[in-house]
RNA sequence: GUGUCCAUAGCUCAGCUGGAUAGAGCAACGGCCUUCUAAGCCGUGGGUCGGGGGUUCGAAUCCCUUUGGGCACACCA
């Protein structure tokens, strides 16, 4: 189906053409004065210079066109040269029915669909995911689901951080614990246990004493990297206690990524690409693109437009270890051979912004990736607490996303028992979801680049612009099917009617609205649209709830058009939170 | 120092790529439940869009400048 911007834009361009003016200047936008129009054109106004007319006369004109206009009721054209618009309610009616009709309201699929790999930017393996590592769990897979919505195939990758020097670490600390274990004995040579040495607590501690330790103790880093070595050159022993490592690890993480709703479908990591390396420097050296540079092998990445000082692209360190460049640029290059994307996004915090520039400019330069493969890096900002700084548990230690999740569930249920008559089983399963929901609005309806507060209570308040006051908007539409359907009405047969009131036009105007944010907030990967336009439609449908008696309706076919409109209202909104990463409960 | 991002109501944030009187939500105040979920709706007050120039018929939005802040600037990830 066409926008109906679009359409309203050929009507308008067509007057404009028929009044002897250049169709293009007949862009029509939404009305910033609802109070004035609904829609609005201001072409007039931008063509008065070219035509040396004044905007009023060419807005007269063009108005006078649109007389017989089977699209806008009312077009008028008013000082200095706006020309104001109101819809024909058939035509509207027409519009919404064809979204109706459609599986994705009116959303036309691309004719060349994209393969997108979706990076969420490496958590660490054995180490707790905290309160950071939300944002771009979150922002990761709502960017999945809309780009999926809209017609393309995506992949989201974990993209673990499995193969550094953390795992020597544990490796190590391990060790320290338990030196008796077969792991570290060299002359082993029979089957390791398949049961873990350790559970995920014990890791979960390994870890920050195993690093401190370092910090503190030379010897003890040296160990550490030779661990990390031995490790990578396949040393039995430690291949096996890594594999440990890497399932009861992920086993939590996954545990903790799926109570937000977030999933990923290929659980890659540093290490899958550990094989690649040798082969892509060698590449590198041999077509002349690496060279060494204070003992490093690196990539000039220079641009003549450069209005800064862009270092080279390391490959390799100086002591020929690899670092987090080279495993990105392998993956990269793994991604390409496996699925041949048209597009890579990825998700890291905004720091690393000049990072992913090199990375990039490497990636192309040295053609692992085609000269049409896009590559796109959005950094998103701090979560902070309420004092500006970065979020803290109350005593000053990194909060643990476990933790807030559990938190906020606690919280969520205690207020729903304290206004809710509901079992405990039925409280805390609308709780779950109504926090889920509370802790992805609040995250996703900030802008991403921006640091964003994040505030315990506002967000489990109920009130104002979060995932709970939408999930209320589609419970309530939910307990008017439902009464509908129990005094013996079809729900599924009502048919949409013409607008009667104001209220019930500014609720199907806005509908009209979802397939041009869709696709806006997948071309802008930019989740906090659909959140922007949800929160307006919540807003047009409860307004007109308060004016309008559905089920006191009493003209019959009327009625089952109110009903037809909030199927329409109910699907589009749970199509909007689908692609945000939650859903809705049936009451709550 | 170089580069980059940001600054909008007391607080938290929008502002659809240059349009009319800059919008929401909290917080404050005042209304609305014998009627479809009051986690809601309606209303009031609250602003030199950090400052100053410029481009334009028209600027929160584009350009320059200035102030204040965040971040990054090859062997961490």
């Amino acid at each position: 189906m066409k926008k109906i911007l679009d359409m309203l834009t050929e009507e308008m361009a067509q007057a404009f053409t028929a009044a002897g003016y250049d169709g293009a200047l007949g862009r029509v936008t939404v009305s910033n004065r609802p109070d004035l129009c609904e829609y609005q054109c201001n072409g007039a106004m931008a063509g008065a210079k070219q035509y040396k007319k004044a905007p009023i006369m060419i807005a007269n004109e063009v108005a006078e066109q649109l007389k017989d206009s089977k699209v806008f009721k009312e077009a008028e054209a008013v000082a200095p040269g706006f020309l104001n618009l109101k819809l024909d309610e058939e035509f509207l009616l027409e519009y919404v029915k064809g979204m109706a009709a459609d599986e994705k309201f009116g959303l036309d699929m691309p004719e060349n669909p994209k393969m997108i790999i979706v990076d969420y930017g490496g958590a660490n393996v054995a180490k707790p995911l905290h309160v950071g590592h939300m944002r771009s769990a979150v922002i990761g897979e709502s960017i999945k689901r809309i780009c999926r919505y809209v017609g393309h195939e995506v992949l989201g990758d974990v993209h673990l951080g499995d193969w550094g020097l953390q795992m020597g670490l544990v490796i190590c600390g391990v060790q320290e614990r338990q030196p008796e274990l077969v792991y570290f004995d060299d002359s082993y040579e029979g089957d390791y246990p398949a049961e873990a040495p350790f559970t995920i607590s014990e890791l979960e501690e390994i870890y920050p004493a195993s690093s401190a330790k370092s910090k503190e103790d030379p010897a003890y880093k040296a160990k550490a990297m030779e661990a990390t070595c031995k490790l990578q050159d396949g040393v039995r022993g430690y291949r096996a206690l890594w594999k440990h490592i890497m399932n009861v690890s992920l086993a939590d993480l996954k545990k903790n990524y799926s109570s937000l709703n977030v999933d990923f479908d290929l659980w890659k990591g540093e290490s899958d690409v550990h094989d690649l390396i040798p082969e892509m420097v060698d590449y590198m050296k041999k077509e002349g693109y690496a060279y060494i540079s204070d003992g490093a092998l690196v990539v000039d990445v220079k641009e003549e437009t450069d209005t800064k000082e862009v270092p080279p692209c390391m490959i390799l360190k100086s002591d020929g270890a690899s670092l987090y460049n080279t495993t990105d640029l392998a993956t990269i290059m793994e991604r390409m051979r496996l699925y041949h994307p048209d597009e890579m996004i990825y998700l890291t915090d905004k720091r690393q912004d000049l990072y992913f520039d090199q990375v990039f400019r490497c990636a192309k330069k040295t053609g692992l990736v085609t000269p049409d493969t896009k590559l796109r890096w959005l950094g998103f900002g701090t979560m902070n607490g309420k004092d500006g700084k970065p979020f803290k548990t109350r005593d000053g230690g990194v909060m643990r996303l476990e933790t807030l999740i559990r938190d906020t569930k606690d919280e969520m249920f205690r207020k729903i028992k304290e206004g809710r008559e509901m079992s405990d089983e039925e409280a805390k399963q609308v709780a779950d979801m109504v926090a889920v929901s509370a802790l992805i609005y609040g995250d996703l309806s900030n802008q991403a680049p921006k640091d964003y507060v994040f505030d315990l209570d506002r967000f489990t308040s109920f009130e104002g612009d979060t995932g709970p006051y939408i999930l209320y908007t589609i419970v309530r539409i939910k307990s008017i099917l439902g009464k509908y359907a129990e005094q013996g009405g079809d729900v599924a047969a009502a048919q949409l009617c013409k607008p009667l009131n104001g209220s019930e036009k500014e609720l199907m105007m806005q509908l009209t609205q979802f397939n041009t944010m869709m696709p806006a907030a997948a071309e802008e990967i930019a989740p906090h649209r659909v959140c922007a336009y949800i929160y307006d439609l919540a807003n047009a449908f409860n307004h007109f709830y308060h004016e309008t008696k559905i089920l006191g309706e009493e003209d019959a076919e009327h009625k089952a058009g109110l009903i037809a409109l909030l199927v329409l209202t109910r699907d589009v909104l749970e199509a909007c939170i689908d692609v945000l990463g939650f859903s809705a409960p049936e009451r709550m």
